[in-house]
DNA sequence: TTAGAAACGTA
DNA sequence: CGTACGTTTCTAAC
């Protein structure tokens, strides 16, 4: 076996230096195809390439290439490599074939123009660097010496193409007797003739070096540059400037914005296909045989599967074999199956243990025995339990009347942590790319299984087994992925507890009143069918899809030819918001009437989609996802019950069908007052704003007086309006075009508005701008608890993605530290109602709010216990109001 | 059949 | 030109 990938090291190379180095290298060996092709750079840079993967062993790889000879270098001293001379014609096309082998070798490649490649490198090896990763670069251009590191390491090409010298710190103080980040300087001291940077005369390497140790930065020289004597310091007197303008080129940028992020850059694995078509091509025989012997010795992404011997355990077997496997150690579970709205069915489950065994049964074929000891075994608390994505099998286990407990590690869980952002936490990728393995048994293993029965269902069995080992090493490469960013409280502490709490939720679900949602559903349906004969009287015809904003805006804007409004991709909207501005001004019965179809369509539309979900129970069970949001926030799905209406009269008779289920007395919801606001009171200690909260007024009020300077009970309805939506738009990175817009008022009005209110809140001001500068420097936001949030699109030079970033990079932190509070809330009151034994649960979670069943009798302890559990989930500057309804509905129990 | 856009509900 | 979601409907591409 050869040694795993390393889990965590970027190799940057230099596509241009290290391609043009090989040609000169190669140039006496005269590589040339039967086409006419010359071959010495593209053949010198793979060969190299491979030689350094082999080495390296990268978890990561990218090539950066330059664009052209016009950089912002060129542009402040236009000599900046003017000497160099057109490369020769046999080197020409040969950086392109360079790129069709990273193609074929799916290594990404990376150009930007106005910069040069060591500035990509330095940019992603910072980034890394700040990741926790360790970086080999590979160039031939020693400016890169700046970037060394205990993290980061420069393979220079000492001659040839298969001699590197490591340049570590130790290496470069060896060689120059400086340390890297005294690199720069020297190298402006000296100049540099392959890049036509000038030198001060007479002054060499060996003067260079003495004065940089000598002062320690070349700003301290230049500041004491009268120090220097002899010809040597009026030489360096007389080229002050030169030496300047030489140290803003030596300089690398290690901000260049980028499109691409670190995680596009992990090994995969390469096309075969295309790697032999291409080398076909370029007649490479040799350096294909190497490739491929790089291949079979165990390359990082080799598709090499799990060697496990899944046993199918029949009945009676299980409990011995669970005696004998399981020790003290966790275990990898895996469960096959159906599960969603609360429960499930398991079809197969599976065992994986550190010790290297693996079984699997069906459920459905065991004996009591067995039963009783798979029972013991899920429900101990001790014995831990590794899975991916755990809630739904666990409503699967419940069904079957097992209850899990001791998840010790939930890898979906740990890679949202880990890697946030990605778009999905599938397990085969993560296995492949954190454990280097496709996820499937070794080909001995599987013919083993077929031939027995040859059955689909051993396959299935033995597939199951593989995840269950899967997930057992996938946990621990994640865990110390984790360990090394942060968040390894966040996961044990508050994600990993909480699975079990929604779980009971699921499982709970809410009841609901069907009659209730019958009675909407034809109340809705009849307005639906009378605001459309309204519409369609109001334009005499009843062809149009009232549903179709294609069809809507052929008869606004073509038939009727009413103003255009706001432009989308398709054309001209025809939103609520819009169509009540053109009602504004023309007062077209259509728009009326169509405005009421819209309302009353998407209430009939809601009330059906919940009568649909209603389960055998008479409860709906929504399903809470954990991994989705990107803030750390809940969502719900099937259906979403953290979007049902509030806002109107009309919407709010739909949460009169939310009630309390027999058996309970009441429903009881719970809600943090302005937790944003308080958030941000608390991270800015805007003491002003920490005042507002403390005075236990209305908030809106006291903001609103304390910006327009008058007493609170002189505030206008009007100026609190105005603070309100400030107040509101705050988190957002609301702009004075959009306040204005909300309100209604001049954008001039509006940015004074903004003004004042910094003026009095100056603190928040000062916070926010904080955030969004941090966020930039650092490439990520963090909550309260250590909730990271990356955003790459901070640097980027499109202004409408890194105006966007810059708004989520102020809102995360936000809407992120309410998202940690409430699950720590929800774990407190769960933990209480256990401790004191009491039989009501929590049923809903809708950001700000919990919705709970209270049992008979402990409507007033449940209170208690509801706001101080709320209230004490995190210490802040500011008190953490909780308001409290009760009530036989959702709607009643609202405030 | 699938994917994207538009619209709209919540915090 | 205000963040975070999920669902439905229509439409065009497949």
């Amino acid at each position: 076996m050869v040694e795993a990938a390393n889990p965590s090291r970027l190799l940057l190379l230099d596509g241009h230096s290290l391609a043009y180095r090989a040609f000169y290298a190669l140039k006496d060996a005269n590589l040339v195809t039967t086409t006419g092709q010359h071959t010495e750079g593209v053949y010198g840079f793979t060969s190299m390439l491979i030689n350094v993967l082999r080495d390296e062993q990268p978890s990561h790889v990218a090539v950066a290439f330059d664009v052209s000879r016009k950089t912002f270098r060129s542009e402040r001293f236009p000599e900046y490599k003017a000497n160099r001379s057109k490369s020769p014609e046999e080197f020409s096309g040969q950086l392109d074939l360079v790129k069709e082998v990273l193609t074929a070798l799916r290594i990404p490649y990376v150009e930007k123009e106005g910069y040069e490649a060591d500035d990509i490198i330095a940019t992603l090896a910072t980034q890394a660097e700040r990741d926790g990763l360790d970086v080999s670069i590979c160039t031939g251009d020693r400016d890169a010496f700046q970037l060394v590191s205990d993290h980061v390491t420069v393979l220079y090409p000492r001659r040839g193409v298969s001699d590197l010298s490591r340049m570590t710190p130790e290496a470069v103080q060896e060689k120059y007797g400086l340390t890297p980040a005294q690199y720069p300087d020297f190298a402006a001291l000296r100049g540099d003739p392959s890049d036509n940077l000038p030198n001060i005369p007479s002054v060499g390497e060996k003067t260079a070096v003495k004065w940089v140790a000598e002062f320690g930065t070349l700003d301290e020289l230049v500041a004491r540059a009268d120090e220097v004597k002899g010809k040597a310091g009026d030489a360096l007197r007389a080229h002050l400037g030169q030496v300047m303008t030489n140290r803003q080129l030596t300089e690398l940028v290690r901000d260049v914005p980028l499109e691409v992020h670190l995680d596009q850059l992990a090994r995969q694995t390469w096309d075969r296909e295309a790697v032999h078509q291409l080398f076909d091509t370029l007649q490479f025989r040799v350096l294909r045989d190497r490739l491929y012997e790089y291949l079979e010795a165990g390359e990082p992404e080799a598709e090499e599967g799990f060697e496990i011997d899944a046993v199918h355990l029949e009945p009676g077997e299980v409990a011995g074999w669970l005696a004998e496997h399981l020790g003290a150690e966790r275990a990898g579970v895996s469960v096959r199956g159906t599960w969603g709205r609360g429960t499930g069915e398991i079809t197969e489950l599976a065992v994986a243990t550190t010790d290297g065994a693996g079984g699997w049964f069906e459920p459905s074929r065991l004996t009591p025995e067995d039963d009783a000891a798979v029972a013991a075994w899920l429900a101990d608390p001790e014995r831990g339990k590794v899975m991916h994505d755990a809630k739904g099998p666990m409503h699967a286990l419940a069904a079957r009347g097992w209850e899990l407990r001791g998840l010790s590690a939930d890898t979906e869980l740990t890679a949202f942590l880990a890697l946030p952002g990605q778009r999905s936490y599938d397990l085969a990728d993560l296995v492949l790319r954190f454990l280097g393995r496709e996820l499937r048994a070794e080909a001995a293993g599987a013919e083993v299984q077929l031939s027995l029965d040859g059955g689909d269902e051993e396959q299935l069995g033995t597939d199951e087994t593989v995840r269950a080992r899967a997930v057992l090493d996938l946990a621990a490469a994640l865990e110390a992925e984790l360990d090394k960013k942060g968040g390894r409280t966040l996961l044990d502490e508050v994600e990993l507890p909480l699975v079990q709490v929604l779980a009971s939720m699921e499982r709970a679900g809410i009841a609901v009143d069907v009659d209730h949602l019958h009675e909407l559903e034809s109340s809705f349906g009849g307005n639906v069918a009378q605001a459309a004969d309204d519409a369609y009287d109001a334009i005499g015809r009843r062809d149009v899809n009232l549903g179709s904003p294609k069809q809507l805006q052929a008869v606004l804007f073509d038939d009727l030819a009413l103003p255009k409004t706001k432009r989308i991709k398709t054309g001209y909207t025809t939103d609520a918001e819009s169509l009540a501005e053109l009602y504004a001004k023309t007062e077209h019965p259509f728009l009326e009437a169509l405005l009421r179809h819209r309302d009353a369509s998407k209430l009939r539309v809601t009330v059906e989609g919940l009568l649909n979900s209603v389960s055998d129970d008479g409860r709906i069970h929504t399903t809470f996802a954990q991994t989705i949001a990107a803030t750390g926030r809940l969502s719900s799905a099937d259906p979403n019950l953290q979007n049902i209406p509030i806002r109107t009269d009309e919407g709010r008779r739909i949460r009169a069908a939310f009630v309390v289920g027999d058996g309970y007395e009441t429903l009881l919801s719970a809600d943090y007052s302005q937790i944003e606001m308080r958030i941000m009171a608390h991270l800015s200690d805007d003491q002003e704003l920490i005042d507002a909260f403390a005075s236990g007024m209305d908030f809106h009020s006291v903001t609103a007086s304390r910006v327009f300077d008058v007493p609170a009970e002189e505030v206008s309805g009007g100026q609190r309006a105005k603070i309100k939506a400030m107040n509101y738009g705050l988190a957002y990175g609301l702009s004075s075009y959009g306040l204005s817009r909300q309100l209604n008022i001049p954008v001039a009005e509006a940015q004074t508005l903004m003004d004042e209110y910094f003026e009095t809140f100056g603190g928040v001001r000062d916070y926010l701008s904080e955030v969004v500068e941090r966020a930039r420097m650092v490439g990520w936001t963090e909550t309260m608890l250590g909730r990271r949030r990356y955003l790459p699109d901070l640097t980027s030079d499109n202004r409408q993605r890194r105006e966007m970033a810059e708004r989520m990079a102020l809102n995360a932190p936000i809407q992120g530290s309410a998202a940690d509070i409430i699950k720590v809330a929800m774990l407190r009151v769960e933990r209480a109602l256990a401790a004191e034994k009491l039989g009501s649960r929590t049923l809903l979670q809708v950001h700000d709010e919990l919705v709970l069943e209270v049992a008979p009798g402990e409507r007033d302890q449940v209170i208690e216990l509801v706001r101080r559990e709320m209230g004490a989930a995190y210490p802040l500057r500011v008190p953490l109001d909780v308001s409290i309804g009760l009530g036989r509905t959702w709607q009643d129990a609202g405030h």
